[in-house]
DNA sequence: AATGAATGAGGCTTCATTCAT
DNA sequence: GATGAATGAAGCCTCATTCAT
């Protein structure tokens, strides 16, 4: 996702390095560690191993350990958080179907950048203080919390909706799927966000405007 | 909770101790840091500064740091499953109850136990081969979809009810409350359990059977 | 000199240990060495390795190295000062032989403590900021201008004198000694001492007064 | 001063090339950061950043660092060797006079060439011992120790005058000044360089002599 | 129970130097 | 002449753990 290149040393940095591939590969296979063992049970040797160089020549890529962890968190943070808006924004739907569509694409973005994420939401607290005051990871929860702020009018809501337990409950249980999900599983990625769409937004219960609710393209389960 | 002292080595002879206050006190603190800092970054040397005694006197209570982090953990997870059991099975209530007070219960005992509780939630792949298998942590999910399985005849349940997704998802949701609660918020541990035992089965949308269904004591939204 | 011993950890430091004669032995160590190679030359592993113990166990007795050099040099200054300080005050005596005294005193002290005055002559630089800003060095230099302005009254001295450039002068000539003095010499420390102290207030000149202010006693050469 | 470029690599073939500018700023270069930092504080990459080239470059102007503090090194020693011997083997004039040209011919000299000079003086001992060998640094000492010899019949001199302590304290006063002397100060170069002499020559106390000893043409204080 | 000293392994980082392009 | 990537050695420092007292 971001290939911006940074210089080890200094903000002069040279512009573009001509294989900005191998930049990217040292990000995968950190976050592959990182994700693997946690941040600090990684140490540069595992990624130095697997990258092919010795442990010093990774300082031609990264400026510490640190840096490396918030580069590899940086952008899936990024494009994660453009995903949760566009979801969210789409000015033409519904605003009861932006919902689902907020949870259905963060599941999936999710499973798609489960490395990343994985890291995202389990090393952020190792990062130092100014890199996690260098990520927006507030917004996630604002985004969630404005557009179900935004949807209270709408009378198809309960009435005693709380924006901001609503938006923490759909955080936990959508991000609690890097701790269970694993690819070929029983449940394709689809299933799972459509699932747990619907069940947000209907529950369990069987209710009659359910049916209607649930008129929503793409839905699998 | 667990207070059975073990002797620091050798596995011979527990010296079962009346002074088990220290043993808890140092359980106590070494999860406090353990939550701030997480594991890896929590030095031992953290831990007997605020225990008050040297480094290397700790060996005098534990075995290795990896048992301490063991010891930290086994007791939340051992009640936190007596207590999901215990409500899981009460055997007069209604099965929708159950699930209700599953939830309900799950949140107010990670709450009361927040600093063990997230100790445990970050912190399990930390542990050893050995003691990960030592610790039933599968359960959680287990008495969950159990009990969901077990409702899926009530007709009140709609019928594409996953119960596996459905117990991650309750999972994720209340075990995710260890990331954002924090002690003196503007949500009681009571107002959050409710809410989101409320969700789980309602959904975000209104339905007849609304009113119903929340006929549950000690409602607060 | 100096055995306030120093705990490697925090402030709250363990008033003394029993055997601060260790510590002092790593203090004449690392002050050799030091003085041998030059502080950035010399290894943590060096100073190991003559003290007998791992590198890693240094840290028992210092917080850094840069702590550990900044404990060399402390000591050498303050007495050093001191020493200066109590040649220039000597309340009872001649100004002149003031003068005379604390160039004597200050050659013979520096010879007396070769390796560690080496250490703070060459190495002053390498401190951290905030070490450099904690020794009073500049002292010295303040000591004797001091001395030498406050004897511009007497009409024996020159009415040119320029006690900055003097004391610049003085202190350039006997603190250079760590760089050529090796015990053993043809010249003993008292001849040096001596020697520099005429040529500073005679000069090299023969003078009908010069009788008279080489009456000093334990004159040598 | 020298601008004889060496080949980088290998004894054979030296390249005179025209454009030595280059070779000349990375001299000054190296040298006003050996002087600022201390040679084994200073990094290639240091150099390489104000030199304008990637740190692999500079192996296209030097053999290895060592040899670049040789060669900054060398040419100051060098010229100021002759300096010296320059003043004092003026063949006209009174010895005592010579005495006096030569502590401020060395004065001036090192001021004017402050930067170089600090290398010499503070980083000789970091030199390879080979390097340290091929540099006539003991020639400083001779040349004085020999002029003050053969000025020993003259009756004006004291009759106990010690050639080699006058040398070594002339030496020390004056290769002091680049530990204090900094441009813009209060007093000129001359004025320091003259004050010296004096001082040498005619010690601090008032003496019928002094007129006469300081009838030396640009005296200033 | 506690101390204080030490170990041993390893962690992150730096840096002079090399070399293919 | 210059680049950019890499090497290899080493440097400072940390930390779980041991052990004699």
């Amino acid at each position: 996702m971001v290939n911006r290149r940074r210089s080890p040393r200094g903000d002069a940095a040279p512009p573009f390095r001509n294989d900005d591939g191998r930049w990217q590969e040292l990000l995968d296979i950190s976050a592959r560690i990182f994700a693997r063992k946690g941040y600090r049970s990684t140490t540069l040797q595992d990624i130095a191993d697997e990258f092919g160089v010795l442990k010093g020549s990774l300082y031609h890529y990264i400026r510490s350990k640190d840096d490396l962890l918030y580069e590899v968190v940086k952008s899936v943070l990024d494009t994660g958080l453009r995903n949760l808006r566009d979801h969210a924004d789409s000015p033409d739907s519904d605003v009861i179907d932006r919902i689902r569509s907020v949870t259905r694409g963060h599941v999936l973005y999710l499973i798609e950048n489960l490395v990343a994420t994985t890291v995202l939401l389990h090393e952020f607290d190792q990062l130092s203080e100014q890199h996690q005051r260098d990520l927006p990871i507030r917004e996630y929860q604002t985004v969630l919390e404005d557009l179900i702020t935004g949807a209270k009018d709408d009378s198809r809501l309960r009435a005693d909706v709380d924006p901001q337990l609503t938006a923490l409950a759909v955080l936990g249980a959508t991000n609690w799927v890097y701790r269970w999900y694993r690819p070929g599983g029983s449940r394709s990625p689809e299933q799972i966000a459509d699932y747990f769409a619907d069940l947000l937004v209907g529950g369990l219960l069987v209710h009659a405007e359910h049916a209607t609710a649930t008129a929503v393209p793409s839905r699998t389960s």
